[in-house]
DNA sequence: TAATTGATGATTGTCAACAATTAACTATTG
DNA sequence: CAATAGTTAATTGTTGACAATCATCAATTA
């Protein structure tokens, strides 16, 4: 068929909109999410815009204060060192497992994802680079076949995008991450658990180390120039309401 | 103060009700759950039972077929092992990094975790002993002090409740109990990650591996039996509707 | 009689009004 | 003037009614 028609409650069609706008950077980490004026922008009610927000809720993606506010999550250093210390335990029990049993076909899709990278690697293409990263350790995570841990996986991504769009944390060079990655899909191949699970395991840690630096240090800068300012003006986004005055879509 | 106030929206207090019924073993696996029928049950509207719901559903205590019916999940073999393979990945990490900085505090609720479970053992209680392993386990994540591990660990833990509810699995031997978890709260105690990692990662494994084998095997039972039935007799649950005839609640 | 179509009722999805709660602001009081 | 108590407006929490969708079963047709 030529179009795939869309079937879906509107409430996760809202939580994907939401994400993609949290994930480009439109809707930033603090940022005040209020039920009525998202109903107003979507054309939504309140409820279904709610339905979205506790998806969202649920992957990390948005924190909630009862009775009080939605906002967008905010990542700290902690936070950061917390996602891949995780990332690192799910990625080494994905890698082994596809170590272990990675069919001829799945063989080739992983070599085919490798090459990707390899290709925007060459090109100098960092947004490029970056998506095929992300690929990389998804399809692995896929070629396992193990579906709670693609399940626990998927929340963890989200958050990993979050942290690195709203850092502007750079990955590591574009070589290093070819040198990193290289030896792992080359275990995976050569179907040696053990090895694949050793190196994901290491290669998360250190980029964990250096992302989690990064946000330490930009957050030690930051604090610094809010102690310079005032605190009238310091503030970002007010304390309550986001300019949305209308509760219903205008005309 | 005398007594802690409950102050939680009614949603969340719905889930908490439903998540104990279902790990009592009153909402068998397989259970239809209708949305009218709940809030008739708890006298609440059908929005409030739903966003309940959706909280159970991602945790994976039930399932979810759009504009049909919810579901108490299901728990297959490669289910159970699934769960355990995703609990030995996150106990590792957790073990580790509880046994790389425990405090002198937290030894001792270790210790008096584990002594609980040794009592339980004495007394042949099996009850209390599950319980006590439960205890032992989420004690050591939580001494991990990683906050992102313990809620992945939170939606995991559910799933295995659930998984042993209704399987009327048994776990090892009490004996066997006790001498699988000393070697680990020692190697903790000793400040060891990397043999503290490893047993628990063993631990979890093998008890895996028990609990799938007794799962399959409970299911080949069933399915021969199902065989020998007829259609008509066999269906335990209708495939619609649940005998709520009534909307709201009687007077 | 087997397959297809059309009606029917049960159930989930969405909405808009109302209630409960909170944060910010204002007045009062010592 | 500082602390406290009321007041108000903004926001989330809850509800009952209505709309959309689906499984079932009866009627129809080849």
């Amino acid at each position: 068929m030529a179009f795939a028609i869309k079937k879906q409650s509107l409430d996760k069609q809202a939580a994907e909109v939401i994400r993609q706008e949290i994930l480009s950077g439109v809707f930033p980490p603090g940022f005040r999410l209020v039920e009525a004026w998202l109903a107003g922008q979507f054309g939504l009610s309140r409820g279904t815009i709610r339905g979205g927000l506790s998806v969202l809720l649920h992957e990390g993606l948005v924190t909630q204060v009862a009775y009080t506010k939605w906002i967008v999550a905010e990542i700290s250093g902690t936070a950061a060192w917390e996602l891949f210390t995780l990332r690192s335990a799910l990625e080494g029990l994905g890698a082994r497992l596809a170590a272990r049993s990675i069919s001829f076909e799945d063989g080739r899709r992983l070599s085919a994802a490798y090459k990707e990278l390899v290709a925007a690697a060459s090109r100098n293409d960092r947004a490029a680079a970056t998506e095929a990263d992300f690929s990389l350790h998804k399809l692995i995570i896929e070629i396992s076949g193990h579906q709670r841990l693609a399940a626990h996986y998927r929340l963890i991504e989200q958050q990993v995008r979050l942290l690195i769009a709203s850092s502007n944390a750079l990955l590591a060079t574009i070589d290093e991450i070819v040198g990193q990655h290289r030896p792992i899909v080359k275990a995976i191949l050569a179907k040696q658990p053990a090895s694949a699970e050793r190196l994901i395991r290491h290669h998360n840690l250190s980029e964990g180390d250096r992302l989690t630096e990064h946000i330490r240090a930009a957050a030690e800068k930051n604090s610094k120039a809010a102690r310079r300012a005032t605190d009238a003006t310091r503030r970002a986004v007010p304390k309550r309401a986001n300019g949305a005055r209308r509760t219903r879509k205008q005309a």
